[in-house]
DNA sequence: ACTTAGTAAATTCTC
DNA sequence: TTTACTAAGT
């Protein structure tokens, strides 16, 4: 900790903060009021000025309560946190508001709920809910789903909301049948979201605007407590973050932004460039610090990177530079398909980790798309090399662990419909899809919550006797424990809650491996609970389901373990290492297929790759195959663009095989590649990995334990082979002529002697062995 | 009302 | 390859 000893009087504190930093970042540090634009390039140690900037601020006066530091993901906020910590102690660096936009206004939103006709218990809405909250809506409205995709419907609404737009302007300026029908869909969205106690993520930074435009008290407050205030990846706020910002910063003005334009990667999610580009203009009496010398990569990464990127138009102007070694050149791996990809990328890493002497968390793999990890992770399953991955399909996003979670929105919030219709029926009560409708058809007629249809569920037409002792058995199971919010524990409450509406009896019960393992996941949620509620006597159910659902998969707490890294180039954000790969360059892929035609997509996805690149700090290699499966079927597709536009100094010559693939050239004093020579064999990491916090990855889903041996029938049905004849009681016999799939997912595809080809699950279709 | 079998569709990225 | 939805069967 560096020492708090107040210097002499009218010069500013803490200039030792200043020692060990270039002019720029001094500057950068030192400049603490008024409006300051920080344009950082990659590697320009801009972490380091922050939180030195902070300390600074500190070290000057300034309360830690009073500032707001204001980040896109968790991870960033974290290891933000941590590092003010170290600089200043733990006690003040907990009293600094720093988060993500989402958290610390969910975090103000709560504490004036009322204001703005909500309570505090209000629940917040994932992609998940909306689209349900969708589907409901357009069945109430006769919107055929065929003909107007939900989740199309989601995204424009969410885009709308991005700029601010209420759905009566959207409804106004509709043209299209789509836009019209759309803006129906919006409307009576909005007011189910309403009617839920519930909001979007969108709504998180609407609602906060709505609420200081309309409460001068409540913008005058948070304007005191607020003084300074510090947004990181400025390029990537969308116009309701700035708005929110510029509101809290307009009476004292000590508002830092950070950003790199050729960064900037969200414009999908309606990131807004002009926010960064428009800062001088915005604020004309703007500091303006440019962080330009590269800390991070060598000069030939840093050339390949800017080769790519200067062939953007609207750029900020910046010039980075670095003072490193030249470095080696970048390797390209030309590869026949996705599996030699794989195995390549596998062999190269091992032979430069035992050549430069890297460990495994030096090492990362970065693509495009989640679904390119799967041939990567069978190649280092098979090589028996440790590895994880970030993101991926994430423990909160199971069913089991989804219902369980809407059962404690309900019990916080009976006004959230979509949760409650999520478990209304789980496990089976007998309230059928026909009584769900009537009750719905009752609600909106009547302008209740589902709720409170329920609880009028006697005074609802057509409504057997079954039916109305069934739904007022689930009512009373909420009930009985809502009674006892105050009376329980979080934890204690929610075991015996999660107890009564025998969700996880129902999968103990069946006793198959697969229902077990889901009885298993309820219960880490459960204990989960307990283990948050030893860290913060204060929580409540509230805040620890805003928590869940307000992380994102790249918060991933395996980072700091021993592994080879696999991740988007997204997630990468942030992040460095000495090996980089970048796998999938090929046209369709990076860029994607929309982003052929569309010269602004097209920008967007070259400042992918410019952030891919400059993640590297020692060594680059890129990789393309020339077929791959995708959508479970093989495609074609020829090698990126964007390997073109790399500066050719930078790329290391490569010669061709017999094989039609690419061999790098070998350093000399290398050894050629010996498999699984003198390695301790390891577990394979993915079954260890870990989603947040202290909950373990489930067994089920990433139990890679059995390899998915193709063709290879699995234990439990030996005589399903290839060539086998068979039987099926409608099409009649038949031969197989392919297998995939293992175990429960096994999958026959047969050939019917009528000329039908088919593929059936072996589990399921009643196969008879004939011949 | 619920289960099961088969088909269709989806796969970008995040809070 | 996996999931999500629909239609038919129990």
């Amino acid at each position: 900790m560096l020492n708090l000893v107040p210097s002499e009087p009218g010069q500013p504190r803490g200039q030792d903060l200043l020692t060990g930093l270039n002019a720029s970042q001094a500057e950068a540090v030192a400049n603490i009021t008024g409006p300051l634009l920080i344009i950082a390039g990659a590697g320009s140690g801009k972490t380091r000025v922050l939180t030195y900037r902070l300390a600074y601020m500190l070290r000057n006066g300034v309360a830690p309560q009073q500032i707001l530091a204001l980040t896109f993901t968790n991870k960033a906020a974290q290891e933000m946190k941590e590092r003010i910590g170290h600089l200043v102690g733990e006690q003040t660096a907990r009293a600094i508001w720093a988060g993500t936009f989402h958290s610390i206004f969910a975090r103000i939103l709560r504490q004036y709920a009322e204001r703005i006709g909500y309570t505090p218990a209000f629940t917040i809405y994932d992609t998940d809910d909306q689209t349900a909250a969708i589907k409901a809506v357009m069945n109430q409205l006769g919107i055929s789903q065929q003909v107007l995709p939900p989740s199309g419907v989601r995204n424009r609404i969410s885009s709308a909301k991005n700029t601010m737009m209420s759905w009566q302007e959207y409804a106004r300026s509709a043209k299209s049948v789509v836009e019209q029908q759309t803006g129906q869909i919006f409307e009576q969205y909005e007011r189910r979201l309403r009617q839920s106690n519930a909001m979007d993520f969108d709504d998180l930074l609407n609602a906060t605007i709505v609420l200081l435009r309309d409460n001068p008290d409540v913008l005058a407050t948070l304007q005191d407590r607020f003084r300074y205030i510090m947004v990181d990846e400025y390029q990537d706020t969308n116009r309701s973050q700035y708005t929110v910002i510029s509101m809290l910063a307009a009476r004292h003005g000590n508002l830092c932004v950070v950003g790199d334009d050729a960064q900037s990667i969200y414009r999908w999610r309606g990131a807004d460039i002009r926010n960064i580009l428009d800062f001088e203009r915005d604020y004309p009496k703007a500091t303006v610090v440019r962080l330009e010398q590269n800390y991070r990569s060598t000069k030939t990464i840093l050339a390949a990177a800017h080769s790519v990127i200067k062939r953007n138009s609207g750029q900020l102007k910046k010039d980075l530079w670095t003072d490193n070694p030249e470095g080696e050149k970048i390797t390209v791996l030309a590869c026949r398909d996705d599996r030699e990809e794989a195995e390549m990328i596998t062999r190269t890493i091992r032979s430069r980790m035992a050549s430069h002497n890297y460990s495994p968390k030096d090492v990362a793999i970065l693509y495009r798309t989640n679904a390119q990890s799967q041939a990567l992770e069978d190649a280092f399953r098979r090589s028996n090399m440790a590895y994880h991955i970030v993101s991926g399909v994430s423990f909160y996003k199971r069913k089991e662990v989804k219902d369980t979670l809407a059962y404690l929105r309900i019990l916080v919030n009976p006004d959230d419909s979509e949760s409650i219709l999520r478990v209304i029926n789980e496990p089976a009560r007998g309230i059928g899809n026909t009584s769900i409708e009537r009750i719905q058809q009752y609600a909106a007629q009547n302008n209740l919550s589902f709720f409170a249809a329920l609880n009028q569920i006697d005074r609802i037409p057509l409504m057997q006797g079954r039916t109305i002792k069934a739904v007022s058995d689930f009512m009373s199971i909420i009930n009985r424990h809502r009674e006892l919010i105050n009376e329980l524990s979080p934890a204690s409450l929610a075991q015996a809650y999660i107890e009564a509406t025998g969700l996880p009896q129902m999968y103990k019960l069946q006793q198959s491996e697969d229902s077990l393992d889901r009885w298993n996941n309820i219960e880490r949620v459960l204990d989960h609970i307990a283990e948050q509620q030893e860290l913060n006597d204060e929580l409540t159910l509230v805040t620890y389901l805003e928590q869940i659902s307000l992380i994102s998969d790249t918060d991933d707490p395996q980072m700091g373990s021993n592994r080879i890294s696999m991740m988007t180039m997204h997630a990468a954000k942030g992040l460095e290492f000495p090996l980089v790969v970048i796998a999938g360059l090929e046209q369709g892929l990076f860029p994607l297929a929309k982003a052929e035609q569309d010269p602004d997509e097209q920008e967007e996805e070259r400042r992918l790759l410019y952030v891919g690149i400059t993640r590297a700090r020692e060594q680059l290699v890129l990789s393309y195959a020339e077929q791959r499966y995708r959508f479970g079927e093989i495609t074609f597709s020829r090698p990126s663009m964007f390997l073109a536009e790399i500066d050719k100094d930078t790329i290391a010559p490569s010669g061709r095989s017999m094989t039609g693939t690419t061999v790098t050239q070998q350093r000399p004093q290398k050894a050629p590649f010996q498999p699984t020579q003198g390695r301790v064999p390891q577990r394979p990491s993915a079954v260890e990995h870990n989603e947040y916090s202290q909950i373990p990855m489930p067994k089920r889903y990433t139990s890679a334990s059995q390899p998915k041996n193709r063709n290879v029938p699995s234990a439990g049905t030996p005589s399903m082979r290839v060539g086998q004849r068979v039987k099926h009681p409608m099409f009649g016999p038949g031969t197989i002529s392919a297998i995939s799939g293992a175990g429960q997912n096994e999958k026959a595809t047969v050939l019917f002697d009528n000329g039908q080809r088919k593929q059936l699950m072996v589990a399921f279709a009643r196969l008879e062995i004939i011949g």
